[in-house]
DNA sequence: CACATTCCATACCGTAGCGTATGGGAAAGC
DNA sequence: GCTTTCCCATACGCTACGGTATGGAATGTG
């Protein structure tokens, strides 16, 4: 047979192993506590192997932010492509894929890059790019609603502003109904 | 002559001066990498000082989250004091205060201390209190301008994840006049 | 089979940083 | 004047981590 045997479980790693691997911890942990060797214990190996696939430190984070951007900026095109019509659904639904639960990873990557760019000139780079694309796509669908330029600029603006600030937030014991709070404020920004 | 001698510059510091120090550099380098060895240096006296101070790092951690969480609260009933007729003043000046590029300094220990707030359990349970005690202030000077409960709650949350987030954007290249869209979304918001 | 390439382990050095132990100087109290 | 208390310096041990040097096993290639 032509099957691999189960026990040669640890393949080689590739770049982008380390990669997904580095951006893990960045959720987790933030890129300040992203270290070579622990990501290298966490993948199996010792930091042997990374200083063959990565010349330094900086050469890993700089790949991750790249990683990132391209994933970032393939999945904003997906999500703007809205037939005639549907546009203020596709923009009601980029807000709450920001607020699902179910992209919790996401937004820890989200969070963590935006607060690395804090401190990092690369990381504002990129986040600069991913956030020039989110708005002009954004900006795409309002005008298709037949906004004006202006408010149009101003809604899609307000749009990641909130998703973004609304995942930092900890407003557990304020309201009953936090849900239909959201809804509502989806519904204001979007229509 | 009763004036001091210059030589005499270094007068005993306090747990509050450690405290400040820590907040500046918790500004400019985020939790993590806010060391007591760092700080030291900064303030011109040796890990030794500290150790009489604080029983560990944590201890300086824990101070700072107590005194930057009095200052947010103490702020924040300072701001919604408003006389019957200006709460939308008053609400919108609390955006421009957010908002502001002389607030900076405050915008980066807020943005620092959410950051932290993602992986310290401590720091959680304080910006749930600040967060509490925003939403509730605002809320009640939505409710004075004659909006329903839901509404009002809404449009607090609405207002501060707003504000936090505009925080984390980089959106320099996207609109020729930010500033005005800003002022529409505040407006927007608050009216 | 000989050899090169790929991928990783081991060992090592240097630095940063936490926490402790201990001493010392200055001011205050007696 | 002597002692106590306050505030800080020095020195030490320990761990974590970045980066380098080198060897070694596995795999492909002639």
């Amino acid at each position: 047979m032509d099957t691999k045997p189960v026990k040669a479980v640890r393949t080689a790693l590739d770049r982008e192993a380390w990669i997904k691997g580095a951006i893990a911890i960045l959720a987790e942990h933030g890129a300040e506590r992203l270290r070579v060797e622990v990501l290298a214990k966490r993948l199996g190996v010792t930091k042997g192997s990374f200083y063959w696939h990565f010349k330094d430190r900086r050469d890993l984070l700089n790949a991750v932010l790249e990683f990132w951007k391209e994933g970032r900026i393939r999945d904003i095109r997906k999500q703007t492509q809205a037939e005639p019509g549907a546009e203020v659904a596709a923009l009601l639904h980029t807000i709450e894929v920001y607020s699902s639960a179910r992209n919790r990873k996401g937004i820890s990557i989200e969070a963590a890059v935006r607060d690395w760019a804090r401190r990092d000139a690369q990381a504002v780079a990129v986040v600069e790019e991913v956030d020039a694309e989110r708005l002009t796509c954004a900006c795409r669908l309002f005008l298709a609603c037949g906004l004006g330029t202006e408010e149009a600029q101003a809604r899609s603006v307000m749009l990641y502003a909130y998703v973004f600030g609304a995942a930092l937030m900890r407003c557990g014991s304020f309201a009953v109904d936090m849900a239909s709070l959201k809804t509502w404020i989806a519904d204001r920004i979007a229509r």
